[in-house]
DNA sequence: CGCCTCGATGCGCTTTCCGCAACAATGCAG
DNA sequence: CTGCATTGTTGCGGAAAGCGCATCGAGGCG
C-alpha cells in the first residue's frame, strides 16, 4: 500500500527541502523558529531585560525546559536562529571553483549565502537592529561571524596549500573577507535595507583589493 | 594653605602614573589583578567548568558580591582584565598625525600599543591559550577587540571627513586594521610568543596593502 | 500492528547575577 | 588631626539561568 504517498522526493539542490522531511524534523524546525520568533517579538516590544527564558517559552507554547534544548541562552535564541548556516557555507566553499584567486572565491560564495539573509529580509532588519541596540548581544553575534570566519579561514589555507595554523596569510584573508561581510551587513542594516546587501558586499571586496587606499 | 604639598603632578605619559594614584585606586587596581590572576590559575588547573566565582573570589580574598562590582560574569574576568584598554587607544589616536593615510595610522598607532601584551607575556600567553581551548570564552573575546575596533572606525570617519553610519569605507578600515591585529595576535600566541608580535603585525598590514594577493 | 528512537517535559539543584542597605576605609578641608 | 563626604566592601535575599536525569508520548519503520 501506500504507492504514490511519498510525493517526489528527487533532493534538488534548488530548494532547501523543507518539505519532505519527516514530521519530527518539521516540527522541530517549526519549534526552533517560533522561538525565535517570539523571542524577537517579546524583545523589540518590552525590551531585552524585561523579557526572561519563561516568558519566550510560554509564548512559543513550550516548556522552559524545552528552550534550553534548543537554545543555551537568551541571547542565542535572537542572534542564533539557524543551527545549520556554518555547514552550508562549508558546502558552498567545497562546490566552487578552484583556481579562481581566493578572495574572489570568498566573495562570490559569500554573496551566493546572501539569499538566507534576503529570504528572511524583515527578520534580519529586526534582528540586526536589535543588536545595534542591546549591547549583551553583541558577543554571541560576533561569536556567530566568528564560526563562519573559521570556515573561510580553513577553506582559504586548503585552497592555496597553506597551513592555517602557521601562516598568517589564510586567517588575514579570511578574516578580511569576513570584515568586509560584517560591514556590508552592518550598512544594510543601519541604512533598513534600502541598498541592495550584495551591493554593498561587491563595494567592501572592492575596497579590500585596492588595499583599502582612501577613495575619491 | 597646603603649599608644597603637591608634589609634582606634571603627567608625563612616559610612566603609566601607576604610584601617586592614592590609596583607594591602587587596592581597586590590585583587587582587580588579583580577580584575573587567581582566574587564570585556577581556569588553567581545573578547567572552566570546574570553578566556580566563588572560588575566584576565595582565591582572591574577596567576597563573591565583590566579584561583581569588578567583572560582570566568569567569562569577563578571563578576558577583560583591563577596563581602560579601550581609552587609551582612543587617546594614542587621538596623538597621532594628521596627514598619513589612515592605515598607516592604525598600524603605528596598534603596534604602540602592544607594549600591553609584551609587558604581561606570559599572562597574555596563558589568557590567548585558554581563549583557544574554551569556546566559552570566544564571545567575549570578540567583543573586547570589537570595542577596539569601534574606536578605530571612529578615528578613520574623522580623519577622512566621513560619516561612519553611512559610508562604508571607515567600517572596512578599521574592521580590516582589527582583523590584520587579531590575525597576528592568535599567530603569535599559537606560536607560544616566539616570533616578535609588531613583526607579525607588521606583515599583515602589509598584506592588507597589497590588496590580500596570494603571495609567493 | 508493534517495537524502537528521540524529542518534550517536569523536577530539582547549583550557579549566576544584581539591587539594596549597612558598614568600613579613604580622601579632603578646615 | 579631626570630622565630614565619598566610595568601595560585604551580607542578604531573590529572580533567573542553565543543566543532568528520568519519564512519557509521539513519530519512524519494518
Amino acid at each position: 500500500m501506500a504507492v504514490g504517498m511519498a510525493q517526489d522526493i528527487g533532493v534538488s539542490a534548488a530548494e532547501p527541502a523543507t518539505e519532505r522531511l519527516g514530521l519530527r524534523e518539521r516540527k522541530k524546525r517549526a519549534t526552533r523558529q517560533s522561538l525565535h520568533s517570539e523571542a524577537l517579538r517579546l524583545v523589540a516590544e518590552r525590551g531585552f531585560d524585561e523579557v526572561t527564558i519563561e516568558d519566550i517559552a510560554a509564548a512559543a507554547d513550550v516548556s522552559p525546559r524545552t528552550f534550553f534544548n534548543y537554545f543555551g541562552s537568551k541571547e542565542d535564541v535572537i542572534v542564533n536562529p539557524d543551527p545549520d548556516r556554518v555547514e552550508r557555507l562549508r558546502g558552498l566553499l567545497a562546490g566552487d571553483a578552484a583556481d579562481k584567486p581566493p578572495l574572489d572565491v570568498l566573495e562570490s560564495v559569500l554573496i551566493t549565502s546572501l539569499d538566507e539573509v534576503t529570504d528572511r529580509r524583515e527578520e534580519w532588519l529586526l534582528r540586526l537592529r536589535l543588536v545595534r541596540e542591546i549591547p549583551a548581544l553583541t558577543p554571541r553575534h560576533l561569536a556567530a561571524f566568528d564560526a563562519m570566519e573559521r570556515v573561510l579561514i580553513d577553506d582559504v589555507a586548503q585552497r592555496t596549500g597553506r597551513d592555517a595554523s602557521a601562516d598568517i596569510y589564510p586567517v588575514l584573508v579570511g578574516s578580511a573577507a569576513m570584515a568586509a561581510m560584517r560591514a556590508a551587513i552592518a550598512r544594510w542594516g543601519a541604512g533598513d535595507g534600502r541598498r541592495p546587501l550584495p551591493d554593498l558586499v561587491r563595494e567592501a571586496f572592492a575596497a579590500l583589493r585596492t588595499g583599502l587606499a582612501v577613495p575619491s
